[in-house]
DNA sequence: TCGCGGTTGAT
DNA sequence: TCAACCGCG
């Protein structure tokens, strides 16, 4: 007789319905399903801002749910011991979840699946958080790839799955279990900013990703190749957002981007570029899962970074008040928005790098407690490729000009303009924004002259290179 | 997905 | 005088 027990269908970073395997497979199966996100150790761990977006695409995911005459049900600690508890409490046969690749999850999730399958529970892990599972992706010689681009020709002709619908129904177990509530995770709570000030910001959810990669495909796309790389223009896609919770598959954006290519868009070929990127980065985190905490070329330990995150440069660096204006409008845009424009990402990094010569960690750290669009895979690669310690990363002499970037990628300064105020003009729209957003312990005021630089361009980057000269490796 | 200081060579 | 180019960190 065939199995007619629950399927729990465990949801992740996957807060999505339409091209789910997971839950394509379990409605396949046509028995009852339990929706269920659990709150444990690791989202505890979360960045302020990462934790509180979470919360609202959990938030999101519950009610498309509903709408489909299903729901979400909340929990929180150690994961085993939930789902054990839910199976208990539903009779559940099986168990489905998308896979992570992070060390901690992988962990989490080998445990889980190990001790369903000995009490007799069906634990199945679904692929589709990356088009190319990173072990199948191997150079001839059988390694891992190091290096982007043999990596972008190794997977660029391959072919991606196909894009799954969103179900049309999803049966409804007999009996729900309860659930906890959002309200008492309060997923915001460390959102010292208060979550206000990022929520316009905010592109929530399943729709507003597919709205996002369609105002880009039928626009945004075709200036992509320059568009992208000025800070004051809308020319990025803000996917990173919603691919960082599974909002949208890098399959779905990839069709699209195909489709693009197809019709001569020229900015198409950069776009899946871009999400090969991240694919590159999630390829390098599963080989070496030490991208995510150590210099990924070992001899980078002997580096003398500062390491001292009180130290008054660190402070004015994560503050936005270097002196620098790119820097400093760049640190800001993030406090505000959650997000930080990818020209400016890059720059905020190499001067914390290399003219504060301060270690990526303190960096990356930063990011992880700011970002609304926060990925574990891309966060680390991005600073290790910036301070030169990680694979197929910029030398560390090649330093940013943080002054003479904005010639080229700022010219009119619209993009330091919006964070910092016209010079002698009172503040207005996102610049003043900002001050009512930082706490009070900053001591910053909008009256507050601009800074001088901490560490200007040229010493910054003649000290860095002094250090690097002199380095004993 | 760099920047600088230097040289070259046209004007 | 200066844009273009080169070599190197």
């Amino acid at each position: 007789m065939a199995d007619t027990s629950p399927i729990l269908l465990w949801f992740r970073r996957d807060l999505r319905l339409s091209d789910h395997p997971a839950l394509t497979a379990a409605v396949k199966t046509g028995r009852s399903i339990v929706p269920v996100f659990l709150r444990d150790g690791l989202l505890d761990d979360l960045g302020a801002a990462p934790k509180w977006r979470l919360g609202l695409g959990v938030g999101c995911l519950a009610e498309a749910l509903q709408d489909k005459g299903s729901r979400l049900i909340l929990r929180s600690g150690d994961a085993l011991e939930q789902l054990t508890q839910l199976i208990d409490e539903t009779g559940a046969g099986a168990v489905y979840w998308m896979r992570a690749y992070d060390p901690q999850s992988v962990e989490r999730d080998t445990k889980v699946k190990e001790t369903l399958k000995e009490q007799g529970v069906e634990a199945r892990s679904f692929a589709g958080h990356l088009m190319f599972e990173p072990w199948t992706v191997e150079t001839k010689q059988g390694g891992f790839y190091k290096v982007y681009t043999p990596f972008w020709n190794a997977v660029k002709t391959r072919d991606v799955a196909e894009p799954l619908a969103a179900p049309g129904e999803i049966k409804a177990p007999g009996r729900w279990p309860d659930s906890e509530t959002l309200d008492d995770w309060r997923l915001g709570a460390a959102m010292d900013r208060g979550a206000d000030v990022v929520r316009p910001f905010v592109q929530l959810g399943e729709q507003a990703a597919q709205a996002r990669l369609g105002a880009f495909m039928a626009s945004k796309v075709a200036d992509y190749n320059d568009a992208r790389d000025i800070p004051g223009t809308d020319g990025t896609s803000c996917l990173s957002e919603n691919l960082s919770l599974g909002e949208i598959t890098p399959q779905q954006c990839w069709h699209a981007g195909l489709r693009a290519r197809e019709e001569g868009k020229p900015g198409a070929e950069t776009f899946l570029k871009e999400l090969v990127w991240r694919e590159f980065a999630y390829h390098l985190m599963w080989h070496t899962p030490r991208l995510l905490t150590d210099n990924w070329r070992e001899d980078w330990e002997a580096f003398p970074w500062n390491e001292d995150e009180r130290k008054a440069e660190v402070k004015a660096w994560k503050q936005g008040r270097t002196g620098i204006q790119f820097v400093d409008a760049g640190l800001r845009e993030m406090y505000v928005t959650g997000r930080m424009h990818n020209r400016a990402r890059m720059i905020v990094a190499s001067y914390l790098t290399k003219h504060l010569m301060c270690h990526w960690k303190i960096g990356m750290q930063w990011f992880e407690d700011c970002l609304i669009d926060w990925d574990p895979a891309s966060n680390a690669m991005g600073w290790q490729w910036s301070a030169g310690s990680g694979p197929d990363a910029t030398p560390y002499f090649r330093v940013f000009n943080p002054v003479t970037q904005l010639d080229r990628f700022d010219k009119d300064r619209a993009y330091v303009q919006r964070w910092l105020g016209k010079p002698g003009a009172k503040l207005t729209g996102d610049a003043a924004r900002y001050f009512d957003a930082i706490p009070k312990s900053w001591n910053m005021e909008p009256d507050d002259h601009y800074p001088e630089p901490v560490v200007n361009a040229d010493e910054g980057r003649k000290r860095a290179l002094e250090a690097y000269e002199n380095r004993d490796f």
